[in-house]
RNA sequence: GGAGAGAUGGCCGAGCUGGCUGAAGGCGCUCGCCUGCUAAGCGAGUAUGUGGUUAAAGCUGCAUCGAGGGUUCGAAUCCCUCUCUCUCCGCCA
């Protein structure tokens, strides 16, 4: 049956191709916002000859169809058909030969569709850079020091709940290795974390596998584009997850929701694991930027039009987190430039961290749209229509358990060195108060 | 790791000596009828994607029977490769 056509294939991607089609110059802008670039004259003409050498294909598929037919009719009869056997001979051979142009058109087509970035949404302000972002609202009260506030990495070696060089030694540069209080403290905050979304926000919690496959990863948009930041298992085409976005978001790939299901909301908990290409020489020290990290996420799938009021929840349920910790921090809206490749729409959460004197990123509460939803072939089929639209997926950290132990350690230190356990914290810490050399 | 079996529509399950089979049958679901209520019964409909046409309903082309490739005028059916599932043995947390 020669190739797999376009249907399926050029499905994969990340706009739709019908919309940047009709839209060339409005996705050129957004595209021009983001900072990003596209050749989308090329993608024009591959896609016009892949129209049309598709109307020609279907055209002769549909003849051979109905010849073919007629053929075993004929040999039905115990007549000869040997005329028309070898005229659709040609014409299979011809399909072949177009089926070969086509599947070129479509490589070209695709791999510039797959690159392209989401649409970011109206309400996102246009910049170039982070710089560019705008505060949304600061909560919480940062605290003041009579002394001078400790990094973290200082008071977690001081405290020994920390210990970077045995880290080192047995893996590398950025992984964590937690003792005593401290490791209780990282397994105190999932638990805190996930019964508060499950219990008060209505979260179902998963506890998906760590490792996943490529079309996953291509479903979340981490892939093709971003491989370099991943660790891959040698040998196998398999990826340790950067986050749980990717196995929870997956979940539901290839499905098709009922209405009433929504929204849907999971919870999860999971081990990290980033390639940080690039990123050489940055937040060197702590717990900040680790190749492996624990982190508590969110993922909503939506209907489109709920979608933008699920993102606002979202931020809000891990915004919860930090406020139980009474923890300052700031909301921040992302500017075109400095979006997600498959975002349309961000906020970050930034912690207050003292000893740096800055906000730090601790989540970031994001709505995809239909992006994910179209690679990963997420729909919903509404009460009494038949056709099936796509989801809108979100996710969010809910929060980011390592940068939360930092902000804990910097923000609830004392002059003498100990750290107080956030009073909400404490029923999770076998009521510890205090961690003390 | 060794030996075997399998992968079909929302589900179960035929077809697999190649040709009106996009796919029997059943279940489920939807709409209609009927019944004083419930249950049962009767009738019709019920995959997805993409294109054309239409105001729309609809009609219609192409593709899809785990994935990819091959043979053939024609493949769910034959051949090859891969993936996954199941059973037995081995190994192991």
């Amino acid at each position: 049956m020669g190739k797999n056509i376009s249907a399926q294939t050029i499905g994969i991607v990340m706009l739709e191709i019908k919309y940047v089609r009709q839209n060339l110059s409005e996705v050129q802008k957004s595209l021009e916002n983001r900072g990003e670039t596209a050749d989308l004259e090329t993608f024009t003409n591959a896609d016009g000859d892949r129209r049309a050498i598709l109307l020609e294909i279907e055209d002769l598929r549909h003849r051979r169809n109905i010849v073919s037919d007629e053929i075993a009719k004929i040999k039905k009869q115990g007549k000869n058909a040997d005329g028309l056997v070898s005229e659709m001979r040609e014409v299979s051979a011809k399909i072949k030969e177009l089926d070969n142009s086509l599947a070129e058109n479509e490589k070209k087509v695709n791999e510039i569709l797959i690159a392209l970035p989401n649409l970011p949404h109206s309400s996102v302000p246009v910049g170039k850079n982070s710089s560019d972002n705008r505060v949304e609202k600061q909560v919480g009260k940062c605290p003041d020091f009579d002394f001078t506030p400790l990094p973290h990495w200082t008071l977690g070696e001081n405290l020994k709940i920390l210990d970077f060089e045995r880290a080192a030694k047995i893996t590398g540069a950025r992984f964590p290795l937690y003792m005593g209080a401290g490791a209780r403290l990282e397994r105190a905050l999932i638990s805190f974390m996930l019964d508060i979304h499950t219990t008060e926000h209505g979260y179902k919690e998963v506890l998906p596998p760590f490792i996943v496959n490529r079309n996953s990863m291509t479903g979340t948009g981490q892939l093709p584009k971003f491989e370099e930041d991943l660790f891959k298992l040698e040998g196998w085409d398999y990826f340790m997850i950067p986050t749980a976005e990717v196995p929870v978001t997956n979940i539901h790939r290839d499905e098709i929701l009922e209405e009433a299901m929504f929204p849907i909301m999971y919870t999860a908990y999971t081990p990290c694991f980033r390639s940080e290409a690039g990123s050489y020489g940055k937040d060197t020290r702590g717990l900040i930027r680790q190749h492996q990290f624990n982190k508590v996420e969110l993922v909503k799938f939506s209907t489109p039009e709920d979608s933008y009021d699920e993102l606002e929840k979202l931020l809000h349920d891990a915004e919860t987190i930090l406020k139980r910790l009474d923890l300052a921090y700031q909301v921040v809206l992302l500017c075109s430039g400095d979006l997600g490749f498959s975002a349309a729409k961000t906020y970050d959460i930034e912690i207050w961290m003292p000893a740096q004197n800055v906000y730090r990123e601790i989540s970031s509460c994001s709505n995809f749209e239909s992006f994910q939803a179209r690679r990963a072939n997420i729909r919903v089929r509404r009460k009494g229509k038949k056709r099936t639209e796509l989801v809108h997926t979100l996710n969010g950290s809910g929060l980011a358990v390592g940068r939360t132990v930092a902000a804990i350690l910097e923000n609830y230190q004392q002059a003498d060195g100990s750290v107080v356990i956030p009073e909400a914290l404490r029923p999770y810490m076998g009521n510890m108060e205090r961690i003390t050399p």
